[in-house]
RNA sequence: GGGCGCGUAGCUCAGUGGGAGAGCACUCGGUUUACACCCGAGCGGUCGCAGGUUCGAACCCUGCCGCGCCCA
């Protein structure tokens, strides 16, 4: 079978997705007896579109359930996407504004139909970029968090927790956006760094003054107290009593809390308890009252002041103006820079903390949960650095608010009856009906569907068989950056959903492998606003799915962040590439991984390969066990480019010529040993790179896809390694390569044979290399006439080997001066080294026998080396001669 | 402010007690019938700084300097 000179992926890759999709690959079954494993994937956002993070984490994912499903499981990847709440609703209102409507005016039905249809013009681009991608994902299965099945999982398990007490609804404190109308989740809400003011007012007048400083001057219209620690001695004479709060003419408790940092500012703190988080903490500590003074827009109201209706900013200058009318203002730092939580959709305005009226889950028993799951072993966390972080934060959780002031999602199944009554309505149950009741107006948080997606997916509450079969999946892939909001989402709900399973049988997944972010080429955050970000597409388009799956997968360290440029994109390529032509030459020369390998006719350099083969197949199955996917692919990177095809397809060009030629019985075992080695080789690489590895592989074998071959493993490739030949194989190329450095060092042309005697060889125990030594350095017999001008000593295997080279007359004396010098000068650094360790008594006396042993030898090695090149470059002739 | 982590070649990163490594970049040479997306040979590092432990430290401990992330 020939292939064409050149690997096109453009070409081939979307046929040869189709075929796999058609021969049912991907789809798995529930009832196959096999064992199983699944893997849900990590719903993208309905309105995405594949970005590098996706690439990222889908070539992980894939290249696991490819392995998996080699090895014989029963693997399914089960695909889909969420709702993306707040991103769709806004890109949907966005829509309408630019025809000069708004969902108000369209009212909420219309504006949901509106959306489902959003949803099915545009929605879901990624899919095609996940086929593109190579995702071997079971299309059948393909989910969406608002889908009738997961909506029905939504309203049970609302229904349940509600009914078990753990969903309630409550005034709090919650990050609100004024642009968006709605809470937001702590996700959502990034701190940042701004410069600000921070403006020291005084309350109060006479004895009695007491000065706060803030930087939300307006905020002090909404102030019910100051707090000051209780053992600071500077206010404990004004502790329980009031002092008027200046423009609102309020009078205002002094209260004692704990909470109040004396050595910050003057040590006393003013308290707006409806709109921040810790002045609310210190509200209820206190019973103090809790006036909102803000409207869902952001403007100031209720205040009974000049302020109502302004704009919250406008307010903190004009605030802040009138406060210095009253020559309140004792003080100002501008700029001052503070933390200010800032939204992360829409424009990114500053966050408001609110006092409103939401729906909670209460988190405490259910967190508690999840932090024992990973506790005592029964999920662990990849890589376990990580596992602090996972418990910091489900040890100190807070009650998760999960309403949404939107229309797009699953509304909340709460109705209000005219008598006050709330009911909660599950599933199978008739909403009440009649005169006054409502439903709650919001939706929920987008993570509380997708905080099911490990059991909606596979049918839940239903009793089926996928749930039966792939419960509790076996990994979840994801970012450490999401651990805490997704992660212990389905962490808490899989464990209270499924705990009639018992503790092992509950959890959502077993293992949970945590990737980092993939940042450019320089390390840095990759953003919009800097300007480096990358689309894969476009070096799918340039380079093809495997080249960034296996650059992607090749920085994919436990944990950590990735850095990737295009060339390391280019560079994936290449190997590629490299790879393509090596099966080329291999199956021009009549590669055959089914022809048998006769033993005895194996040379050092067949053994040698086998050998490593199985040693690289363990080392690469056991990486891939731990999830460590940089190195794996590494190894495989070198030992194709730096073991196979710089060594041993040379070394088998020597053998494919011996004998009698092609048809020769040492020829057929070299295709044999050539063919096993690359079919091996290509399965071991076909869950990084499907397309490339399947075309290859397919025309070696002949067989019909690589995706279901058997994945290697070392036991199926034979028994112990034969150190010896291992050894002469070891002693063959540091022959070779001193040769060629001789060779660069005097200018010789690569494509220049040299006439040469080899002196030792047979006595080194390397009389079968003769023919690879001559055919890699380029060496051929010596003639008559035979001169040599050269030697070139090196000590193999304790003996020494001589290669006496005929340049024609002419060499390179300062050259060779030069090389020589430079090998005597690292001999005599090795044995000062050497002696000055076993010079120290202390040294031989404690240290390990083996590694005393070494150093002994190390030194042995030098003190011979050291005399060898003293020889060489004694013989030297006196004037350089080159001619 | 609290916590976690990181400083190794020009860049990005592996290496966790016993001979400093990789990719890319760079230099020199090359029309070797698999491959110039290649081949061969090289250059390049007080392993952030200072102490300590040890026969021995890039690796363990302490402090300092610089950087990043998470939380408040």
């Amino acid at each position: 079978m020939s292939l064409p000179p050149r690997w096109d992926p453009a070409a081939v890759e979307g046929a040869l997705y189709q075929r796999w999709i058609d021969a049912g690959y991907f789809t798995a079954d529930a009832n196959s007896g096999k064992p199983p494993y699944c893997i849900v994937i990590p719903p993208p956002n309905v309105t995405g579109s594949l970005h590098i993070g996706h690439a990222f984490e889908h070539t992980l994912i894939d290249v696991l359930v490819r392995r998996r499903r080699m090895q014989g499981y029963e693997a399914l990847w089960l695909p889909g996407m969420d709702h993306a709440s707040i991103a769709v609703q806004a890109l949907v209102e966005r829509a309408l504004a630019a025809e000069g409507t708004s969902r108000r005016e369209l009212g909420r039905e219309a504006f949901v139909q509106r959306t489902w249809e959003w949803k099915a013009e545009h929605g879901g681009a990624i899919l095609a970029q996940m086929r593109r991608l190579g995702d071997s994902v079971d299309w059948s299965r393909e989910r969406f968090t608002m889908d009738d099945g997961l909506n029905r999982a939504v309203l049970t398990i609302f229904k349940r927790l509600y009914d078990d007490g753990l969903i309630y609804r409550a005034e709090r404190m919650v990050n609100w956006s004024p642009a968006l109308r709605s809470v937001l989740s702590d996700l959502e809400v990034e701190h940042r760094e701004v410069e600000g003011e921070l403006v020291s007012i005084r309350y109060g007048d006479g004895d009695d003054s007491v000065v706060v400083a803030t930087t939300r001057v307006e905020t002090m219209l909404g102030d019910t107290a100051v707090a000051v620690h209780p053992d600071d001695q500077r206010y404990t004479h004004l502790i329980g009593r009031e002092i008027e709060l200046p423009l609102v003419g309020r009078m205002i408790k002094i209260v004692a809390d704990h909470h109040v940092d004396p050595e910050f500012g003057t040590g006393a703190v003013k308290v707006t308890p409806a709109h921040d988080p810790n002045d609310f903490e210190i509200g209820r500590r206190h019973g103090l009252p809790m006036p909102t003074i803000m409207d869902e827009t952001g403007k100031i109201v209720g205040t009974g002041t000049e302020f109502d209706g302004m704009d919250r900013f406008e307010a903190r200058a004009a605030v802040r103006e009138a406060l210095r009318g009253q020559g309140r203002i004792v003080a100002e730092k501008r700029p001052y820079l503070h933390s200010v939580g800032h939204s992360s959709r829409g424009d990114h305005e500053p966050i408001e903390p609110r006092l409103s009226l939401q729906w909670f889950v209460r988190v405490e028993a259910l967190a508690k949960a999840a932090g024992d799951a990973v506790r005592d072993g029964r999920v662990r966390v990849h890589p376990k650095e990580l596992e602090p972080r996972w418990f910091a934060w489900v040890d100190n959780m807070h009650d998760w608010c999960i309403s949404r002031q939107l229309w797009w999602g699953h509304r909340i199944p709460v109705w209000y009856g005219p008598g006050g009554e709330v009911v909660c309505v599950g599933p199978d149950e008739q909403p009440p009906t009649g005169p006054g009741w409502t439903q709650d107006e919001d939706v929920l948080d987008t993570w509380f569907s997708s905080g099911l997606w490990p059991f909606s997916t596979l049918g839940w509450p239903e009793h089926t068989p996928d749930l039966a079969a792939f419960y509790p999946t076996s990994v979840l892939v994801t970012g450490y950056d999401i651990l805490f909001f997704w992660v212990a989402r389905m962490m808490m709900f899989g464990l209270y959903a499924m705990r009639d399973r018992g503790p092992n049988g509950a959890i959502p997944f077993k293992t949970i492998v945590l990737h980092g972010m993939v940042r450019d080429q320089f390390g840095k955050k990759m953003s919009k606003t800097v300007g480096n970000t990358v689309n894969p597409a476009t070096w799918m388009d340039s380079y093809g799915t495997d080249a960034l799956r296996f650059a992607l997968a090749r920085v994919a360290n436990p944990g950590t962040d990735a850095p990737i440029g295009e060339d390391a994109v280019q560079a994936a390529r290449n190997f590629g590439t490299k790879l393509w032509n090596a099966a080329r030459f291999a199956l021009a020369n009549g590669a055959d991984p089914h022809g048998d390998i006769e033993p005895t006719l194996l040379t050092d350099a067949d053994l040698w390969m086998l050998d490593r083969v199985a040693e690289v197949t363990a080392e690469v199955d056991a990486l891939l066990e731990d999830f460590q996917f940089a190195k794996a692919t590494e190894l495989l990177y070198h030992f194709v480019w730096d073991e196979f095809c710089d060594w041993y397809l040379e070394l088998a060009k020597v053998q494919l010529a011996s004998g009698d030629g092609p048809a020769s019985a040492q020829a057929a075992n070299t295709q044999a040993v050539l063919g096993t080695t690359l079919d091996v080789l290509l399965r071991l690489l076909h869950p990084t790179m499907p397309f490339i590895t399947e075309t290859l592989w397919t025309s070696l074998t002949g067989e019909d896809s690589v995706v279901i071959a058997a994945w290697p493993t070392r036991t199926a490739l034979g028994g112990a390694p034969d150190a010896a030949a291992a050894a002469r194989i070891a002693a063959m190329q540091k022959l070779v390569t001193e040769v060629r450095r001789f060779r660069a060092d005097q200018g010789l042309r690569d494509g220049q044979w040299v006439p040469a005697r080899l002196v030792g060889l047979a006595e080194a125990g390397l009389g079968a290399q003769l023919d690879a030594v001559r055919a890699l350095a380029r060496l051929r017999p010596e003639e008559d006439g035979f001169a040599p001008t050269a030697t070139v000593e090196v000590s193999v295997s304790g003996a020494p080997v001589r290669v006496e080279l005929d340049t024609s007359g002419s060499i390179d004396v300062a050259a060779e001066r030069a090389r020589l010098s430079k090998d005597l000068a690292a001999a005599q650094k090795e044995l000062v080294g050497a002696e000055a360790r076993l010079a120290n008594a202390k040294f031989t006396q404690r240290a390990p026998a083996d590694v005393v042993a070494g150093i002994r030898a190390r030194r042995e090695v030098a003190m011979a080396d050291i005399e060898r090149i003293r020889a060489g470059l004694a013989a030297l002739p006196e004037e350089p001669s080159r001619g």
